[in-house]
DNA sequence: TACAAACCATACGCAAGCGTATGGAACTGG
DNA sequence: CCAGTTCCATACGCTTGCGTATGGTTTGTA
């Protein structure tokens, strides 16, 4: 098994920090930080934990780069990026839900984030903040629509939720069903104000 | 530290099995499976691991004893021992969200079952089946109040949504107002069909 | 090309955690 | 009270994963 054969993420032949914290990244998801192992991501990235120990100063270094780079990455919202109306990006939100090619993907790195959380105090700070940081953005758009301000902060609420919970929950495998299922759903959290600002 | 001023759910001096698996179905909600040790256990229940390996073959073993409890304990659902009609115990529901003393209790251990889903496939199967089942339960509850299949299961979906982001996500700590925002939440997922069956 | 810095491999010590072996303590029925 | 079962403690071997030490290889640069 060569190197540059499986590299994945690492562009050169030798590796810098940025391809440890990319692909620390990655395997969060797949389960908790526990398992998060510099081994095991030596032999993914094809070095030894030699490399490791030269980019890092130990473990904990790692997974507080890798918190650094979630906390930065989702305050920058995709949403804002897309740009469009307050009723366009609400929309952009609710769908990407469903148009995302890998459903689990998303909400694994949540579901994984929050279980690490769960242990560590600092990681709970930060997924608190970001937490906090999305809802009030997203409450923001609810009250460009026209609503009131405890009315927004509800219907953003439960935006999050249904999104969260559409990579976390596994309801149903039906693409069709799961389509039409949305579509209800989004006519709920939008509301009437979003329906008619969006005609 | 003496055995029986600390035994946790163990009520004679000596143990049994379900003490056990007791003891690790909580010590599960505190993190991952990863974490559910079995020296850490003993030391939990005041006993060695000695005492462990005579109840179980093995650590897996008490992992499966453990997915079997949250399995049938979540299928004999809360809801339905508390009766009434349905919109009453969709409200019931709702509401456990908000009256449970300990918030993030039973958020943990959702969190932690579909954390340890994603590297288990056996999980995964009793996960899927727990969510199927609670989704038809409650999609059967908004039927009865007079909605159509297809908007039936899509409020039961943001029903669950709602219920398991507030375990999950920290949005507030103040009270009052997430009191007030459950009221607004409430009234979108029961929609109007239950309000009017309610009054 | 020569030297320094950056990067990596190999080999080791160490702790945690799983599982086993074996003997001892506590309870139980006869 | 005395076997026999049930339950537990102690001690051990084994694997995994963290971190260190040290030397080797590549890359930039003068």
């Amino acid at each position: 098994m060569g190197r540059k054969s499986q590299g994945d993420g690492a562009t050169s032949a030798r590796l810098t920090r940025e391809d440890w914290v990319q692909a620390a990244y990655r395997t969060l998801s797949d389960s908790g930080s526990r398992s998060l192992n510099v081994e095991a991501l030596a032999k993914h990235l094809g070095v030894t934990k030699g490399s490791f120990y030269w980019h890092f100063k130990d473990r904990a270094e790692l997974l507080g780069a890798v918190l650094d780079r979630w906390h930065v990455q989702l305050v920058i919202s995709r949403a804002e990026s897309a740009g469009g109306s307050a009723a366009d990006r609400i929309r952009y939100m609710l769908d990407i839900v469903v148009n995302s090619r890998r459903p689990g993907r998303g909400g694994a790195l949540e579901l994984a984030m929050r279980s690490w959380a769960r242990r560590d105090p600092r990681v709970a700070e930060v997924v608190e903040s970001v937490d906090q940081r999305r809802l009030d953005y997203t409450a923001g758009l609810f009250r460009e629509c026209g609503y009131s301000d405890e009315e927004a902060e509800a219907r953003a609420m439960l935006l999050f939720a249904y999104i969260f919970s559409q990579g976390i929950l596994s309801f149903t495998n039906d693409r069709v069903l799961k389509q039409r299922l949305h579509g209800l759903c989004r006519r709920l959290i939008e509301g009437d104000n979003v329906a008619v600002a969006a005609e």
